[in-house]
RNA sequence: GGGCUCGUAGAUCAGUGGUAGAUCACCCCCCUGGCACGGGGGAGGCCGCGGGUUCAAAUCCCGCCGAGUCCA
């Protein structure tokens, strides 16, 4: 094993005059100008010493300080970058949120496999992140939402073996801290104050040294060398237990908080004071609160020793503030109550920023993905208003940040956060009713509500258990929260995950050159001639390779190409085509045979119907984005012969006349016959001139990308399209349906199969028609008629049944005695409600009945029985099923049963006087 | 993607194999000068859809559709 000890030991800091020292308290190593310096400088080894203190020469905003940073480091000769969404889904299906501004490059350019947009370069990119949400607002530093702003060099070895997208060293790690230094020097800061501390960085599978740099008692900047990957026999182990080697690649990935850096040159008490102090001013004043001189000291005392109010740290969160009101000679109690709505002011103000940048984003609320975490956040945000009382709507509180942040899609932003709050609040009111109904059972009661119950009430209905604790306390009733709850309901997670593992794949395969794709050069040529370069066999069939080919392998949600491969000998029908590395796979029935001439022809009807829904799709798409708002996305697409599907995601159901909508502008596009033009851009290019809306199904890999454009709608595509919207034909929108929360399914025809599927939905109209035997249009009217005429006549037999039990109990009946009641035993064919009907009937009149039917193919009783006969009707029916061979029961006076065996009915009824004599003896 | 909960009158819900219910809202009547309240009466249900088990299913089982929620 290798220590990483000598990758700290720079040129720089040897020609600067820097020494290397261990931290007296935490025991880290860091090197420091300052010969004298004990302590590492974060905390909790010193507090914050650049509070109501002039550490730069100036104060910045954010602005500013975003604008200063960028320019310095253009003026060394780095590019300045646009930033990326924060949504990070989509362009990695690893993560879910931008957390750095490497996430902007992972995993295509990290790896090598496509360039940098520029090399060396600087970007000030948005994040996101959730695990310090409980942080917010109490250490004064802490932010969900903030930029990260980073200088960043794409490095590759000289002696590398493969051929990566960008060669050779732009700098490494002396030029880094150089810069890093450099930055401070021209901001004025006191260079003798900062530390660079040594920590290792481990992350996603890479590892590299790494530099903490501490200004002032503040992380400001983590420059990391990103420069080793994960390997079982690698010769370095790192902190997280496995192994680690060199990579080819070496990437410079820093990390510089503009938030911090704002905040350190401003000298406010938090962070956020000095970020949005508009916003913090505005909550303040719309939260009533207000406080006296004595107050607004003691909170700039307490700002200064925030920082030890991190739960990471500190044991617990009361602890913390006890100790840090001892150290400040106040009462804990008065020192929370000062602090605590200043806190949730505070986190408000974060969350509403990262609600902005979501949504702004095109981030749609839902169950799963991104859009839950955006759910979480407005739910959590909703609460600290709600707590904190601050009287203005949350979705203008989210459109200030909005605003801040020049989003201009402010308005969808605005529905977007009203739908979901008014969703939110109904599922409260649905949790507070069961809340209520739980209370009042265990207000009765000794007992606390069960913690079985909070769990499924948080799991199944998203009520908070401390929310369940307000409610139940109205209600008198007693909740006791386990510590821990949390893990609790993980319990009920348990997965139980199975991951298939792939065959090893054939290592002739390597050895084959790419295949040349036809398809491309012509999308409208079916036939081609080709030599077969190789046959594998499989387990049905043969994937046959060749040197060029017109079939389209299945991708991006389009099917596979299908025809045949001709030789002189024989035919092959292929039934599949899959592409692997750049190889296209035809799986066919016969063996053509290796190094066979052969001619390719493509089933041209089925590629020709892919081709017009391909197009269609986006078609669709382009009008669904001008029907419903900039915000729609595709969340997934699958071409067929026969219909298409496209996923979007969006806040509501799509309306009948949304579709009508769609439908029309789909439609004049399709008449318009705009030319489908493909081009093969830099993808630099295509995405400095397209920006990031280009990759609607995934990005794909390469330096150069294939666009497809139709009028003003460009997307980066490898399906095959028709060459004028034209050739589609026609558009039918055949149903929307909703896939999950927040994402809506769009089932198109186009073409012939639109012209079917319009036929279909007609014949189906037709024969309706024509059984009401009305003209079509007035199906729906003469439908409505039959189902309320239809309910109605169910109503007027029910009447007449009554009516008719009536009259037969009232007819004079064989009645018998029983003890010294009268019963009446009979067979009448009718079914079951009418056997009760007349049994109530005669119960009424204080008979005994008993009635048996033959009517369906089985014997049915029913047995009713007076007030006090002493008769148990359960019991009589037990008796007269079991010799139909069945069985029954029910309540002491009224009871049903029956059984198979109808012939044995009238033999069962001629027993029923003596069965109840026994059971009256009984 | 996975787990869990729920679909019964216009609304909110009870009913967990044996005659479909309550409260509010609605309609009519009584009480009142009028309103609120109060009293009496009435109307309103393919018990989400489809299959299965059973003599019998709102109820049990399976599938589907829909709503909600937690987790990754």
């Amino acid at each position: 094993m290798s220590s990483l000890e000598q990758e700290y030991r720079l040129d720089y800091f040897e020609a600067e005059d820097f020494v290397r020292r261990e931290c007296s308290s935490c025991g880290a190593h860091f090197w420091t100008r300052d010969h004298d310096r004990e302590l590492c400088g974060e905390p909790p080894c010193e507090d914050y010493r650049f509070i109501d203190d002039q550490s730069f020469d100036e104060e910045y905003t954010l602005e500013e300080m975003r604008e200063a940073f960028l320019s310095y480091f253009e003026d060394h000769d780095h590019e300045r970058i646009d930033p990326y969404p924060v949504a990070a889904n989509r362009w990695r299906d690893d993560v879910l949120l931008t957390q750095a501004s490497i996430y902007d490059f992972q995993p295509l350019v990290t790896s090598g496999q496509t360039p940098p947009p520029a090399n060396p370069l600087t970007i000030s990119q948005p994040c996101i992140r959730m695990q310090d949400i409980d942080n917010v607002g109490k250490t004064g530093r802490h932010t969900m939402a903030f930029e990260m702003m980073a200088h960043h060099a794409f490095n590759t070895r000289e002696d590398a073996d493969e051929e990566y997208a960008y060669e050779g060293e732009v700098y490494w790690k002396d030029e880094t801290v150089e810069y890093c230094d450099g930055l401070f020097e021209s901001l004025g800061a006191d260079l003798e104050e900062i530390t660079y501390i040594e920590d290792p960085w481990v992350g996603g599978g890479n590892a590299g040294p790494a530099i903490e740099v501490i200004y002032k008692g503040a992380e400001l900047a983590t420059l990391v060398f990103m420069s080793m990957e994960q390997d079982p026999d690698g010769e370095y182990e790192m902190k997280d237990g496995n192994r680690y080697s060199p990579m080819d690649t070496y990437i410079v990935d820093t990390g510089y908080g503009l938030e911090r850096w704002t905040w350190m040159s401003q000298g406010t008490p938090t962070v956020y004071e000095a970020v949005y102090p508009e916003m913090i001013a505005f909550l303040k004043e719309h939260a009533g609160i207000e406080h006296t001189d004595e107050e607004a000291e003691l909170i700039h005392r307490t700002a200064k020793l925030a920082g030890h109010m991190d739960i990471d740290e500190a044991e617990d969160m009361e602890t913390a503030r006890g100790e840090i009101a001892d150290r400040l000679d106040v009462s804990v109690d008065h020192l929370t109550d000062l602090m605590e709505p200043l806190e949730d002011i505070y986190a408000i103000a974060d969350h509403c920023r990262a609600l902005a940048y979501m949504f702004g984003d095109g981030i749609v609320p839902s169950n799963v993905g991104t859009g839950y975490l955006a759910r979480m956040v407005l739910r959590r945000t909703k609460r600290l208003v709600d707590n904190v009382g601050v009287d203005a709507p949350l979705d203008e509180l989210v459109d200030m940040q909005a605003k801040r942040l020049e989003y201009d899609n402010r308005d969808t932003i605005r529905d977007i956060v009203r739908t979901e709050e008014a969703k939110y609040r109904e599922t409260l009111e649905r949790g507070s009713r069961k809340v209520e109904q739980l209370a009042a059972e265990y207000a009765d009661t000794d007992e606390p509500i069960p913690v079985d119950q909070l769990i499924e009430l948080y799991d199944s209905h998203g009520i908070q258990p401390d929310m369940v604790a307000e409610i139940a306390a109205e209600r008198d009733a007693a909740v006791e929260i386990p510590d821990d709850f949390y893990s609790l309901v993980a319990a009920r997670h348990d997965d139980a995950g199975g991951a298939a593992v792939d065959a090893e794949r054939d290592e002739r395969l390597g050895d084959l050159p790419e295949t040349d794709k036809l398809y491309y050069e012509n999308q409208d040529r079916m036939e081609f001639e080709a030599v077969v370069l190789d046959v594998f066999e499989a387990e049905e069939g043969y994937d046959v390779v060749l040197d060029q080919t017109m079939f389209y392998p299945e991708g991006g949600g389009q099917p596979a190409d299908h025809g045949t491969l001709a030789s002189e000998e024989t035919t092959a029908e292929v039934t599949d085509v899959q592409i692997e590395d750049g190889i296209v796979l035809h799986r066919t029935d016969r063996d053509p045979g290796k190094g066979e001439f052969v001619r390719g022809q493509v089933d041209a009807e089925r590629r020709r119907r892919l081709m017009a829904h391909h197009t269609a799709t986006h078609i669709i798409g382009h009008a669904t984005r001008q029907v419903l708002g900039d915000h729609i996305r595709q969340a997934g697409a699958q071409k067929g012969v026969d219909s298409s599907r496209l996923d979007v995601r969006h806040y509501e159901r799509i309306t009948r006349e949304d579709v009508r909508e769609i439908e029309r502008i789909a439609n004049e596009m399709v008449r318009e016959d705009i030319s489908v033009r493909q081009e093969w851009p830099h993808r630099n290019d295509a995405q400095e001139e397209h920006g990031f809306d280009l990759y609607q199904g995934g990005i794909p890999p390469g330096t150069n990308i294939r666009l497809i454009h139709i009028g003003d709608d460009v997307q980066a595509c490898g399906g095959t399209h028709v060459a004028r919207t034209g050739k589609v034909g026609a558009i039918k929108v055949l149903k929307t349906e909703p896939v999950q929360d927040g994402v809506e399914r769009l089932v198109f025809a186009a073409g012939a199969a639109a012209i079917e599927s319009t036929q279909r939905t007609e014949d189906a109209l037709y024969e309706a028609a024509d059984v009401l035997d009305v003209n079509p249009q007035e199906v729906p009217e003469t439908a409505e008629r039959f189902f309320t005429e239809w309910k109605e006549r169910g109503k007027q037999i029910d009447r007449l049944k009554d009516e008719l039990a009536e009259a037969r109990a009232a007819a004079e009946a064989d009645e018998i005695a029983v003890g010294d009641q009268s019963a009446v035993v009979q067979r009448l064919d009718a079914d079951v409600s009418e056997l009760r009907a007349t049994a109530n009937a005669l119960v009424d009149d204080g008979t005994i009945a008993v009635l048996g039917s033959g009517e369906g193919g089985s014997a049915v009783f029913v047995v009713g029985v007076p007030d006090d006969a002493g008769i148990n009707a359960g019991e009589v029916v037990g008796e007269l099923a079991g010799k139909v061979g069945g069985g029954g029961g029910g309540p002491p006076d009224f009871a049903q049963g029956g059984g198979p065996n109808v012939d044995a009915l009238d033999d069962a009824l001629d027993d029923a006087p003596e069965i109840l004599r026994g059971v009256l003896n009984a």
